[in-house]
RNA sequence: GGAGGGAUCGCCUAGUGGUCUAUGGCGCCGCCUUGGAAAGGCGGUUUGCGGGCAACUGCAUCGAGGGUUCGAAUCCCUCUCCCUCCGCCA
């Protein structure tokens, strides 16, 4: 959630702001009904004073026939006003929930189309077998099987392409670790409270595109973001610690509902893959370098993998409500002859953390909410797709990047 | 999955209905003392939301939520997590 402090202080902008990313939120009424809270707010303290007054009066000695009447007259009074009080709590925090975290001012306005390309990198190749012929013919990838065993979009990677899936993913892990990332698994799956505190999940309601689990206050992650997110929830981190970088591999499990129609063929979107996330928390001022930094990781790790790609600054209307810019890396498809989605890297603020209660102590001793952010350093079906493409021979196997032979049993080709 | 025991202000800890506006110790901060330090003494030290220029001050907070009561860290219920034992098991 965003901080109230500034939607009170800043309602015009929040409102502007919230439009942008294309959310139908009245400010105005979230800010009539927070003046109404408070106002509740007190008249409930001032009850409970003179309950707690009443207490000390009553300290020490029997308590009287007339004491022990106005105290259930206050009871009366202060479970009435609680009540009421309670109920627009509920409002309040309903209409806050709503409000997207706000933009920054370099973020292009309007929709998907109008994300901005900031940099191309490498050139345009065209014409290349799909990846999926191509893994078919090699006997890489099972689909029909995986249908069989769990459902449509599952699948077996065999061969060959598992070898070179762990391949990328040792790769990326020694990079990202040469970077100053700290490596760690994570829960692969996490309760409502970390699911709806990243983002992932609405506050109230099933409608969400993570699994879950039945019986259980659990999901499956769609990222290992959710896990690290939650890893310091409730917790005052000293100044001196941060930022704090952190790298988690996990599978992710996406529903993809409502991604019909869209690019949906092989590996491109699937319901599980595998992915190497980079996940960082920071000090408020420390944020706009470290999102530049953790993109810079991203380019520099697919510079060399030898995939031509272009950064896209994304638009208002396309960023998720946590974040406050977004970066896409888009690998160059001579499949398609256009780019397509591959990595990904937010700027959070204080939005998710506010939520999970994610704090700094300064060495002052003043504490305030951090800034978390995250950007995958690979994505490993999304990976292989853009090799297959990028790296297919004219005799039918495929070259394997230099960078990862040495994952690779020094092997060339495969 | 079953049985039992736990969860208190950074850490340890006292606390079975009003003297808890939560004890004591450790650590930390400030002051006194000192040539300087140590020891000692005095005071302070959870977090959140309010009021006040400030000194200061109100409410909440003893794992979470609900209940009983004039009054709950304390009693009751539900849940979460931790420990021990049993069962199961990579």
């Amino acid at each position: 959630m965003v901080d109230i402090q500034f939607v009170r202080e800043n309602a015009d902008l929040v409102q502007r702001k919230t439009k942008e990313k294309g959310y139908a939120v009245d400010v105005s009424k979230l800010l009539e009904v927070d003046v109404e809270r408070r106002a509740q707010l007190t008249v409930t303290e001032e009850l409970r004073a003179r309950r707690n007054a009443l207490t000390a009066e009553m300290k020490g000695a029997r308590p009287t026939e007339e004491q022990i009447e106005r105290g259930k007259q206050l009871k009366d009074e202060i479970v009435q006003k609680e009540a009421t009080l309670s109920e627009l709590e509920e409002t309040y925090t309903q209409l806050l929930w709503q409000i997207p975290n706000i933009t920054f001012d370099d973020v292009p306005l309007g929709g998907e189309e109008d994300s901005v390309e900031i940099k191309r990198v490498g050139d345009q190749p065209t014409g290349a077998t799909d990846h999926l012929d191509f893994a078919l013919a090699r006997d890489w990838v099972d689909f029909e099987r995986g249908a069989k065993v769990a459902g449509q979009k599952f699948y077996y990677l065999k061969g060959d392409l598992a070898l070179l899936e762990n391949a990328i993913t040792q790769f990326a892990l020694d990079f990202v670790i040469k970077k100053g990332f700290s490596f760690m698994t994570v829960p692969h799956m996490v309760n409502s409270r970390t699911a709806v505190g990243t983002g992932f999940a609405p506050r109230s309601s099933d409608q969400s595109d993570e699994y879950a689990i039945e019986g259980e206050d659990l999901s499956l992650i769609a990222t290992a973001e959710m896990s690290l997110t939650g890893y310091h929830a409730d917790e005052i981190i000293d100044e001196a610690k941060l930022p704090l970088l952190y790298a988690g591999l996990s599978p992710c499990y996406r529903k993809e509902a409502g991604a019909a129609g869209k690019h949906t063929r092989g590996l491109f979107r699937v319901h599980q893959f595998n992915k190497l996330e980079m996940y960082a928390f920071c000090l408020p001022e420390q944020s706009r370098q470290l999102h530049e930094m953790i993109l810079n990781v991203e380019e520099e790790l697919w510079q060399a993998l030898g995939v031509p790609y272009h950064v896209v600054n994304i638009a208002a209307g396309d960023l998720g409500a946590p974040a406050a810019k977004k970066y896409d890396i888009e690998y160059w498809s001579p499949v398609d002859a256009k780019y397509r989605e591959l990595t990904s890297c937010s700027n959070c603020t204080d939005f998710q953390a506010r939520n999970l209660n994610i704090r700094v102590r300064r060495t002052d001793g003043t504490i305030e909410i951090l800034h978390t952010l995250n950007g995958t350093a690979v994505s490993l079906a999304r990976a292989l797709v853009a090799i297959i493409e990028h790296y297919q021979t004219e005799g039918g196997t495929l070259e394997v990047p230099t960078v990862l032979r040495p994952y690779m049993s020094n092997k060339s080709q495969i």
